[in-house]
DNA sequence: TATGAATGAGTGTTCATTCAT
DNA sequence: GATGAATGAACACTCATTCAT
């Protein structure tokens, strides 16, 4: 494994050398605005190109950057852009999602919301919406993919308040996880109607798990 | 705008030059011996890196081939061996599930066999389905994802039969395959149990679509 | 059409990523060492070679060079090398030739001494000379052949003055840059001499446009 | 030198293998259907794209043959196929212009006959006056260019007979081949006029030349 | 904090040619 | 006379990364 990999990249996963960019992760933001500038670029290229198409050079021309050296020096490898490109999406839509979500008493309520709000986030901000998908994939299962852990949780309060029937909380996450996404894809790419989409998929979704 | 282009890409782009890959094509078929080993190749690294992640070295080197000459010769573009590539494993997956769909009468039980065997493919064959999953998203999307079609007659069948509710078959059918596709990939990194997995995603769609 | 070309085609085709190329290019010189030795060795390949006989590889060894990844980080693309080449060659033959022509005071006089200089660029500096004409059909079609303007100008001049008769003035100058070129070619390949062959042709040329 | 060619080049160049091509050339013509298939597509290869745009891949396609075998089956070499390809258009440029050359009594009238009637041949035959220049540039260099030896043939008669003034027929030669194929080129390229250059150019010469 | 220059490995694809029927 | 298969070298070009200021 590591004879494929050159010799400088491995200095830098060993973290002999610390870059800008581990220490705004320890920091746990993005920080500066040129970090931000780097950032919203690659969004705007994993949405159109896909995350396994970005490269520093098309991140250089989108944001309007000098040299590619910008971004290796703000965050190091390839993969932590990819990483950090990926929060900074995640949190945009939270936060579109979020208080939307919490507004509602229900669980089922909740999960109607979760859907619609994340079909909704589409029409809003299609571009993030698109790299939030193909991140996901990407980056989010390397990291685990921890967005699944609140959806189980959900459907654990649920069944606790005998609103969602029995079943196996995991399967249904992953399912409804992979369910959004395919149909965030389909109106993306196909440009179906996002009202009807969300409606449907919702009323899909609560005959299956309630009560 | 053409003028900058090496004349070596334009012509096969156009499909000037036939290769054996345009015979075989045309015969629907991939047929030769060599084409197979090198197709076979490119499934096992498309399931091991992802399609993204194939490239004519690694298949060469998968197939023990001693050119990537060799797959430019028979497939012609990198294209065109992951559409045919695609088209094998799609194959595959088919003749394991098909019979089995085949054999039940009731529209409500063709669609809990066709996710089962959707997941029991993964059992039989894991290599199979991760490159089925992965080519139907790189691939797949750029050919149109005929598979949605069958699932929409078949929603639609049991509509008319009484057996299934009113609902949108498309939305339905993007889901309902978003949904297997994550189970799969979870299944396939995670170690689910997939009778577990299968059995539970199977209650879940027969609740949510049926009449 | 564009998706089945390689994404890192376009984007330098679309001139997105700016290249130290792009930047001297809009200054209008070659600027900086590094560009002046890979033109230099660029102009003696085209010499020995032909312009389509021109490979970074070639280049890369003929200015001892480490990669050919200096040629398309310093110049882009090989059009744009080949660009340079020709910009660099034609300043070169206009820094011998200019003064010489602008030295006379009588049309006749100049158009005899574009022949001559034109000649005697070649015992100066033969390479620069082969690789002046060979760019010239090459990039010079492609970019419009500027040079012919000058020529025609210079005859309408004449015509005006009363110093040549009537004639049309695109063919002429048409003709004669063919008959220089078609003479150095023959000088340089088959060693002709070069006083003789000047003096000739500027005597054909004079009777054929002299009032 | 022959250190850059792969090993099997020199057999055939050295004449180890005789290949039709041999035996065909022996003869002196291209003889059999199979053979002028190939010429007259490699004639529009040459003549669209450039003698150095030549591949036999190209001429396959457009030949409509099954592989490349059939090329150098019949023509050993690449440059071999050159070489015929050139013959056949100087035979067919010669059919065209020979009688009406030689239908002209004095050497001035064939002089401008041979203007004329060269820049008729390429409203008769774009493609082959295209590919024929090329190929002079490209094959004709190599050989010797036997044309000119007809031409300083004609201008020493032509001198012997008074009508034509002193001068050197070699220099005189190259020249005028020269602003022929520029002016042919110039009229495919730029579209201008062929009646008007013809007249315009012939003027030129005979000035140049008569006693 | 910034950046111009450099780099070695890698990409897919085309090249003319030969082998073996 | 014909041809399908194979091949190693070459092609222009991009990759993420490091060096040196």
């Amino acid at each position: 494994m590591s004879k494929l990999l050159p010799g400088r990249v491995r200095w830098r996963q060993a973290g002999i050398v610390e870059s800008p960019a581990g220490r705004a992760a320890r920091m746990g933001c993005v920080s500066s605005q040129r970090r931000e500038q780097i950032v919203e670029a690659a969004v705007r290229v994993v949405a159109r190109e896909g995350s396994h198409g970005l490269s520093f050079a098309k991140v250089v021309q989108e944001a309007g950057l000098s040299s590619t050296r910008l971004i290796s020096y703000h965050f190091g490898t390839r993969e932590a852009l990819l990483a950090q490109t990926f929060e900074h999406v995640l949190a945009r839509a939270a936060a579109f999602m979020g208080p939307q979500i919490a507004a509602q008493t229900t669980v089922r309520a909740k999960i109607g919301t979760y859907i619609r709000s994340n079909l909704e986030f589409i029409a809003t901000d299609p571009v993030y919406a698109r790299a939030a998908i193909d991140l996901a994939g990407a980056v989010g299962a390397a990291t685990g993919g921890g967005g699944l852990a609140l959806l189980e949780d959900g459907f654990r309060r649920g069944q606790e308040a005998g609103e969602l029937r029995a079943f196996d909380v995991h399967t249904a996450a992953v399912a409804l996880r992979g369910a959004i996404d395919a149909t965030v894809l389909d109106i993306v790419n196909a440009g179906a109607d996002t009202g009807r989409a969300a409606a449907e998929l919702a009323e899909l979704v609560d005959r299956a798990i309630r009560a």
